[in-house]
Formats: structure tokens, C-alpha cells, sequence
RNA sequence: GCUGGAGUGGCUCAGUCGGUAGAGCAGCUGAUUCGUAAUCAGCAGGUCGUCGGUUCAAGUCCGAUCUCCAGCUCCA
């Protein structure tokens, strides 16, 4: 690396140290502002920093502007920025008035090095590194973006702070440029296509429970398809199990113990009953109606089960985070032998399927957490398995410490939003525990029984989230074999009305999604209302075309095609729409 | 759930100091038959999220509540 690339944001560490340092040019505009706010933390982050903040008072839009003012002032002042450290008493003294830092002083591990970052008349308590002058920072570069909540060290039982949220570049187009691609990405918005497409909603009237248009279905259902073809080329069966079940069997499987309190439930004839949050207990029952030899493992059970789960109300979020949704689940029963090798059968489904996609994923690995079930050995043992299945595969991970369900550790693959938030789709979870529960057991060669262990399994996640990420990552103008609508044939006029309808019905009857625009409107007007609910093709059809025997191609990213014949046409979108049928 | 912000026709939004609602698009009707991203005209559509309060008078002020948005927490 030339060594004139040290001072660029190409430089990740010269990037972090830059936004760190702005967090503290922030906290010192704020402390000028309001000498009484208490200070948190502010780290780099990302994608800029932030400061989290405890006032008497909300910041709003006008503070916010005040601060950004009182910040360019200080990289005006070229303010030194200088390290020193203290002991620990030293260091009490100093931040008697900022009841954080004493907390954070505190607990500090005996004998570290206490430091802190002096600039002008502010200072912090800071690991560092920062750079040496306020005046490195460019002023007109940066921007202070929101003001929003976060709990002290992350605990809802503790202090609610306020955290300013900021960015800057070394140069203002940068800036300019960062916020230019917000805008945009806030146009890919699920919730805003959902409702310009026709594809989906959310009501008040179910918060959380989304509803699905004819559109939505379409895309629905045609994910659906894909799943079943591909899961049966995996060498996997489906089954489907009731929805609402007895209160004994959620207690026997842990969930009425662990998962409680985000559980609907019901009484029916004088018995519990709760809405299902998951589906292996079904599953578990259906493997445990019958015998079974360990010649039929690995048995790979898929559900595209209904699950209710009552979320916080402020988790809540268009179709990434909802109240009711449909688990593209599968429980696959094998011997501890199998285990690894199935598990890298699983990541290859998953590859397979988010190639089809092109969407690319984060692994993590989640291990054991506080609130867990079985034996520590166990749980090694399980953790390490998928922890060699994933690099076997030459993928990387990381590590999602104490994260894991209560009942094993897990993978999880994060798919990203338009505005880069990830979501969790797929996740590949061993379960040491049901199995036991619920005394599943399989005869082996020896003729005698044993215990087999389980992975439960989604892909989509829940197909609405997938769904909803979908719709971000292609911006509404879904592939052609996904595209609610695939073709619309347009008529220039009223005289070549037939034609159209023999074109038409020809789509229609080999199975190609296809909408008709007879209005009185100019061919201007059909081709904006396509090109707006992002249709992969428009036939437009006038008097040339009718008088040929042809039709004109118009495609939604490519424009104007030109005249073909019906067949040729049909062969190509068929041939586009096939290779996703297996 | 917590902190802050917001709810006005199907959608996007305007509505000043409190004086009982306005536009564009969509819809409907009519005219237009016009060749690759918006033809023209007319009509219709809202007890301003809900409940309560202050006031001669509330979309506007106050309180409660619901929903949404951003974030935190939690999670597929």
C-alpha cells in the first residue's frame, strides 16, 4: 500500500480515527452549548459516530444545527489534541461531574492504563487513538444526522440517553454524495413499493400482520414453488402441522418455560392452549408417531409453517420484523455422525439459493448463552461442528458470542437492506435438546435404540422478510419469472383491438403472467404506467404490427426492442422464466 | 416496552395569530385513436387517527389512547 494512502478513508483505521475524533469535536460543542449534559460514550462506527448524551431536555433539529455550528467553529480553532494518562484516583478527581465516566473508570480492570484526550478546554475519557489537531477535521464536511434513544450500556433497566448520530468526509462532495445515496436508498424502501406495487400492507387494524394483495400473492406464491422444487431436489419431505396446540406439549418442549411471554394464547373447553411461535414441536411429533431405522437418516422434514410471535410494539417494521409469518422451516433428524456433513448440505441449498437471488450474506456464529439447556461437553461439540462445516466450505465467519437459542448454538446468514441494516434470513440451528424431550429415538445396526440429533432450518427466514428484502435489493423490478406481471400488450389504437386480444389470450394460455391495457390513452401514458409497477416487457401493438403479423418489444430497463414475431418472443421469455423451474 | 417525532380525501402534500378544509396524482363521466415515461374537460371524494377537555369558535391549544417513523432493547 503507497504510503500516501495513510491519510484517505480508503485507510479503514485512518477512517475510524477520524469519525472518533469528530465524536469528541461533538461532545466538546455540546459541553460549550450545555455545560450541564452528561456524557456517555461516543464511539466511530460504521458509518460516521455517535455520542450518546444525558440532558434535561430533547435534542431537536435547532440543537442540532447549534452543535454542527459550534463543531465547524472548533476545527477552525485547530485545537491541539494531546494524550496523557492518569491513576485511577487521578482519574476519579478529573471526571468527579460526569457520573459515566466514573462508572466506566470503575470498571476498568485493575492496573490498565487510564488515558484521555485533551483538546483546548475539553477532555475525555478516550482509549484513542485521535488525530493531532481539531484542524484536521473539515468543517463544511461534516453533518450531524439524528437524534434518537439508547439505553445506558444497552439496558432497558437503565438510564434513557439521547444518541446524536453524525457522518463527515475529508472533502464536502463526499458528503454530498453520502446523503445523495441515502435519498436513493429511502426510494427502495419495501414499505413504500410494497404500496406503490400493489404487493402488500399493514393495517391498524393488525399491527404486525401483514396482509398480501393479488400482486404480493403472486410473488408469494411463485417463491413458494421455488422453495419446493429446490427442497426436493435436497431430498427433503413436507408436512404441515396444526397451529394452535395444547399448553403440556409447550411445556414439554421448553418453550412455555423460555419463550412465554411472546406467545399467544387461548383457552379452549377449559384448556390452555398456545398459538404456535415455531413449529418443531409439531415436527417432533410427527417424527416421534412412528419407528425409525438409521437407514432413513438423515430425514429431512420441511414446513412452511404459520408462526405468531407478539413482539414488541416498537420492534415492529414494514415485513422485516412483523407479528405473523410463514417459517420456511425444515427439521432434519440425523446421528451426531452426520451432523457435519449436513450441515454443509444445508449451506450449499443455501448458496444455491441466494445465488438465484444474487444477494450476498454474513455468516455468524452463535454459542452458548446464559439461559441454555444440556450438557457444556454437548454444546462444544455442536459449536465446533459448525464452526468446521463453514470454513470446510472456505467461508468465513464471526463470532456472535452467548447468542445461541437455549436449546444449541446456530449459524446465522444476514442479508442486508437498502439502507445496509442486515437481517437475519437463514439460520441453521442444532438442537440437542428436543430430541431428548421428547425421547425421539432410532433403531441402529446393532439393533439397538439411540437418541438422533436435530437441525432445525430456515432459508427465506420467513419468506414476508424475504420478501421485503427482495423488494429492496431489486428495487421493485423483480427477475421476469418472479415479476407479478411479466408482460403488458398495449394497443396504439382501438382498430388493432382484436389482434391485441389474440396476442393476448396466446400469452395467457401458455401460462405467462400477462395484463391487457385497453384504455383510451396514448401509448406514452400505457408505457409510464408499465415502466412505474416496473413490468419486465410491454407488447405495443398499432396498425405496422397488426398489418405484419409481429409485435413491438419494449423492455423496462433496455426501452424500445423492436419488432418480432409472437414466437420468437415467447421463446425468449420462457427460456428467461425457465431456468429457475427445475 | 423505552426516548423522541408524526398522523389532513385511495396516494403525495398545503392549511398563517384558533374563525367550521385546499392542490396534484389516482377514480368516475365525456371527448380524443394519438407510435415508446403523463391528451383535454367535467364530476365525485375528507365529521382532519380515536376519545375527552379548554373556548363563543379547535385540523390548529391541552390530556389520554391507537397506529406509524427513527433509534434502543429484543428477534426469523
Amino acid at each position: 500500500m503507497a504510503e500516501n494512502n495513510l491519510y484517505t478513508f480508503e485507510n479503514e483505521e485512518y477512517k475510524k480515527t477520524y469519525w472518533h475524533t469528530c465524536s469528541h469535536i461533538m461532545a466538546q460543542a455540546i459541553k460549550r452549548l450545555w455545560p450541564e449534559v452528561k456524557l456517555a460514550i461516543g464511539p466511530a462506527i460504521d458509518n460516521g459516530w455517535y455520542y450518546d448524551i444525558l440532558a434535561d431536555f430533547a435534542f431537536t433539529p435547532e440543537h442540532m444545527e447549534k452543535i454542527e455550528a459550534e463543531m465547524k467553529k472548533i476545527c477552525k480553532e485547530k485545537l491541539k489534541i494531546e494524550r496523557f494518562e492518569l491513576s485511577r484516583d487521578e482519574a476519579l478527581e478529573l471526571m468527579k461531574d460526569e457520573p459515566f465516566k466514573v462508572e466506566l473508570i470503575n470498571d476498568l480492570p485493575e492496573g490498565e492504563h487510564i488515558s484521555f484526550y485533551k483538546q483546548g478546554e475539553f477532555t475525555d475519557l478516550c482509549a484513542g487513538p485521535h488525530l493531532d489537531s481539531t484542524g484536521r477535521v473539515k468543517g463544511n464536511a461534516l453533518k450531524l444526522l439524528s437524534c434518537n434513544s439508547s439505553y445506558w450500556r444497552g439496558d432497558s433497566n437503565r438510564e434513557t440517553l439521547q444518541r446524536i448520530y453524525g457522518i463527515a468526509f475529508p472533502k464536502k462532495d463526499e458528503l454530498d454524495e453520502y446523503i445523495q445515496k441515502i435519498e436513493e436508498a429511502k426510494k427502495r424502501d419495501h414499505r413504500r413499493l410494497g404500496k406503490e406495487l400493489g404487493l402488500y400492507l399493514l393495517m391498524d387494524e393488525g399491527p404486525g400482520f401483514p396482509f398480501f394483495l393479488p400482486k404480493g400473492m403472486v410473488l408469494k406464491n411463485t417463491l413458494i414453488d421455488f422453495w419446493r422444487k429446490i427442497h426436493k431436489k435436497y431430498g427433503y419431505v413436507e408436512i404441515s402441522t396444526p397451529i394452535i396446540l395444547n399448553r403440556k406439549l409447550w411445556e414439554r418442549s421448553g418453550h412455555w418455560d423460555h419463550y412465554k411471554q411472546n406467545m399467544y394464547t387461548t383457552v379452549i373447553d377449559d384448556e390452555d392452549y398456545a398459538i404456535k411461535p415455531m413449529n418443531c414441536p409439531g415436527g417432533m411429533l410427527v417424527y416421534a408417531s412412528e419407528p425409525h431405522s438409521y437407514r432413513d437418516l438423515p430425514m429431512r422434514v420441511g414446513e412452511l409453517g404459520i408462526v405468531h410471535r407478539h413482539e414488541l410494539s416498537g420492534a415492529l417494521h414494514g415485513l422485516f420484523r412483523v407479528r405473523c409469518f410463514t417459517q420456511d422451516d425444515a427439521h432434519i433428524f440425523m446421528t451426531w455422525d452426520q451432523m457435519k456433513d449436513e450441515i454443509k448440505n444445508v449451506v450449499k441449498l443455501f448458496d444455491e439459493v441466494y445465488s438465484v437471488f444474487g444477494l450476498t450474506y454474513k455468516i455468524e456464529v452463535s454459542t452458548m448463552p446464559e439461559d441454555h439447556m444440556g450438557d457444556e461437553k454437548d454444546w462444544d461439540f455442536a459449536t465446533e461442528t459448525l464452526k468446521e462445516a463453514v470454513t470446510e466450505m472456505g467461508k468465513d465467519y464471526e463470532i456472535n458470542e452467548g447468542d445461541g437459542a437455549f436449546y444449541g448454538p446456530k449459524l446465522d446468514f444476514h442479508l442486508s437492506d437498502s439502507l445496509g441494516r442486515t437481517w437475519q434470513c437463514g439460520t441453521i440451528q442444532l438442537d440437542m435438546q428436543l430430541p431428548e424431550r421428547f425421547e425421539l429415538e432410532y433403531t441402529g445396526a446393532d439393533g439397538e435404540k439411540h437418541r438422533p440429533v436435530m437441525i432445525h432450518r430456515v432459508v427465506l427466514g420467513s419468506i414476508e422478510r424475504f420478501i421485503g428484502v427482495i423488494t429492496e435489493h431489486f428495487a421493485g423490478a423483480f427477475p421476469t419469472w418472479l415479476a407479478p406481471v411479466q408482460v403488458s400488450v398495449m394497443p396504439i389504437t382501438d382498430r388493432v383491438k382484436d389482434y391485441t386480444d389474440e396476442i393476448y389470450q396466446k400469452l395467457f394460455d401458455a401460462g405467462i403472467r400477462v395484463e391487457k391495457d385497453y384504455r383510451s390513452e396514448k401509448i406514452g401514458y400505457k408505457i409510464r404506467q408499465a415502466q412505474l409497477q416496473k413490468i419486465p416487457y410491454m407488447l405495443v401493438i398499432g396498425d405496422k404490427e397488426a398489418a405484419e403479423g409481429t409485435i413491438s418489444v419494449r423492455t423496462r430497463a433496455g426501452g424500445d426492442e423492436g419488432a418480432m414475431s409472437l414466437d420468437e418472443f415467447m421463446a425468449k421469455i420462457k427460456n428467461e422464466i425457465d431456468t429457475y423451474a427445475f
